[in-house]
DNA sequence: TATTTGCTACGAAATTAATCGTAAATAAAT
DNA sequence: ATTTATTTACGATTAATTTCGTAGCAAATA
């Protein structure tokens, strides 16, 4: 699948999916509960969807569905961080990468990594 | 005014009073008219709800407006950052600028910039 | 077997975001 | 002094997103 843009509410489903692998539309709906108040059927519709416009894919494990993600997690978060930086740092991944340096605290390993990639990154 | 969450189109806004300073609706409709077709009134209407929201303030020059950003650019971006990390990478910043970093090609000037931020972070 | 429970399907309502048409006012141009 | 151009105000419409009620069906269970 090709560079998808979900909305929240979808994004936040693939999340769960992503994260815990193949699930129940049951699964996912008590996690999302856990945040907010919403109704299963909710939770339901939107897989519905989801399967629909092919971001999500599914087994008839007798009576229930389990459902899968189709879009990549990188893939859909490339997606996401392009348009973010153009809309919210008018296309400067620079500017978002020091404001997010800059404002979290990373730990020594955290930074530690980043300087590593830096420095594949430097010598190309 | 305190940690606001603009709407794509409201943000299309801001970014360019941001730019450009305080201005008429005339010369934000018509950057944003170089990008995608809509109309003025459109535009107006944005700028009114938004000076309604208090997200703009506005001088009354004779006969037009002169509108003005009364959210800081920083600040409300930080906001937007914030929860893109937390729907997006699940709360990790790192996650998030190591994929800005591994995919969007930066200049050696601004890689050395980065070392030198987290230089000064890791001397705390 | 009858009842309860839990699931899917479907349609529609509610909410939020984006868009525009039209009228009224005012300045500028003829 | 008319006409034309430009602006604001306002209401309404359209579009996108999120939400849920209800029905139907199948499995578990009393």
């Amino acid at each position: 699948m090709e560079g998808v843009k979900p909305t929240e509410s979808e994004l936040e489903i693939l999340q769960i999916l992503w994260q815990d692998g193949p699930s129940t539309v049951r699964h996912v709906h008590e996690k999302i509960a856990q945040n907010k108040d919403v109704g299963y059927t909710t939770t339901l519709k939107f897989m519905q969807m989801m399967f629909e416009k092919k971001f999500l894919s599914r087994t008839d494990e007798g009576r229930y569905h389990v459902y899968k993600a189709e879009v990549g997690e990188e893939e859909t978060q490339q997606v996401l961080l392009d348009k973010f930086v153009d809309s919210t740092f008018r296309g400067s991944a620079m500017k978002l990468v020091m404001q997010a340096l800059g404002n979290h605290k990373a730990s020594k390993e955290e930074l530690d990594e980043i300087k590593k990639l830096i420095s594949s990154i430097e010598s190309e």
